[in-house]
DNA sequence: TCCTTCACTGACTGACCCGTCAGTCAGTGA
DNA sequence: TCACTGACTGACGGGTCAGTCAGTGAAGGA
């Protein structure tokens, strides 16, 4: 057992661990049982059990950022927001207890946890803002508020990759949640008359 | 100081710390010190940490439930669908420490909470799915899985509402965040072609 | 055989914090 | 003035758990 396996073994289980149990709910003795060691050793390759959990943070981070891509507006730019959808969906559902941390354990470990993760989080949001007011020179994003409609976006596909991870068996496939979820940008789903403010465009 | 009183300041006590630092950061003695009474004092009025955090989110449910309305689809449903926004806007937004409790940290107490919250979730989003699937019926709601819609909605919702407690400045008027959801729920925002499938309705 | 190294072990320690309870004291009423 | 009440206090007991460290045993070299 090398150094570098160890420690991706013990990673691994503390991945799983925090998942199914959260932060506080794991304990440092749950993770090396496992990981089929003695506690002690998760020391050797820890400084803490904190900074075990930043790491599987950080990780996602790097691997999000990788995924994300810029809209180029100028290109096809469904195909892109497809491919966007699509790459957090695969970087996400793939790693499933990760994803679980990360949406509904990390933000309650403390403030500075939770920063870092808004911060990440607003900087997507930002990205996706500001690709929407590309878009809206252009002509192909309705008018309006942004920052409302990135929220709105990201809040959707959050609360759908959360649900996908508690079903075991997941009956709709991956790219039928792409197509779905562009579909909904795309055209909403009501058909009904209600708006009392004129439409521009 | 009336016991019904004490009680009323504690409980508003706790929402803030609870809100502030999550519930396993907040010790009892900083809600008793918010209270401005001793540690033991709290114990006079509650059994234990835990069901003060309980109580707390039982109060959000009764608020909650009272104020989201089943759509009647013979009625004016864009009304009804504006309605059911505003209300759980209203709830919540006056109330952003609950809110934040019960968004950020309710899941991460333990699994009986996550159960009881995800169960109120689940049940919200039942209730949303079979409107939606009374809308499909009429017409009024387009083709597809209404679970998806349902989640697709309420993670949406969910996450304006968690972003308009941060910003302290809140630019945007209650009214106005209606408006944009229902707009985009009925519309969506994107104006492209890439809908790979063919078209119902 | 003896020494060294090194990954690993798990009993142990000490800090932390929940919940308790003996004690305090302001208020009340006779 | 005195007896009594009960809301409130805060030091403390006890349990939990993150992190430590002396010890073990395997491998390898002299």
């Amino acid at each position: 057992m090398s150094k570098e396996r160890r420690r991706e073994e013990l990673l691994e289980a503390a991945r799983k661990v925090f998942a199914k149990k959260g932060y506080h709910e794991a304990k440092v003795g749950d993770i090396a049982a496992a990981a089929k060691v003695a506690k002690g050793t998760v020391y050797l390759y820890f400084p803490d059990k904190r900074s075990i959990f930043s790491e599987l943070i950080d990780d996602l981070f790097v691997r999000l950022s990788a995924a994300i891509l810029r809209v180029d507006t100028s290109a096809d730019v469904a195909a892109q927001v497809k491919h966007n959808i699509r790459a957090i969906l695969s970087v996400l559902v793939d790693d499933p207890h990760t994803m679980r941390m990360f949406f509904s354990h990390a933000t309650a470990v403390d403030p500075a946890f939770s920063d870092k993760i808004d911060s990440f989080y607003d900087g997507v949001k930002k990205l996706l803002a500001e690709s929407l007011s590309d878009g809206q020179q252009l002509g192909i994003v309705v008018d309006g508020d942004v920052r409302l409609y990135a929220s709105f976006t990201l809040g959707a596909l959050k609360e759908i990759l959360v649900e996908t991870t508690k079903r075991k068996t997941s009956r709709r496939s991956r790219e039928q949640i792409v197509e779905a979820i562009f579909a909904l940008l795309q055209r909403g789903y009501l058909r009904i008359e209600g708006g009392k403010k004129k439409r521009k465009g």
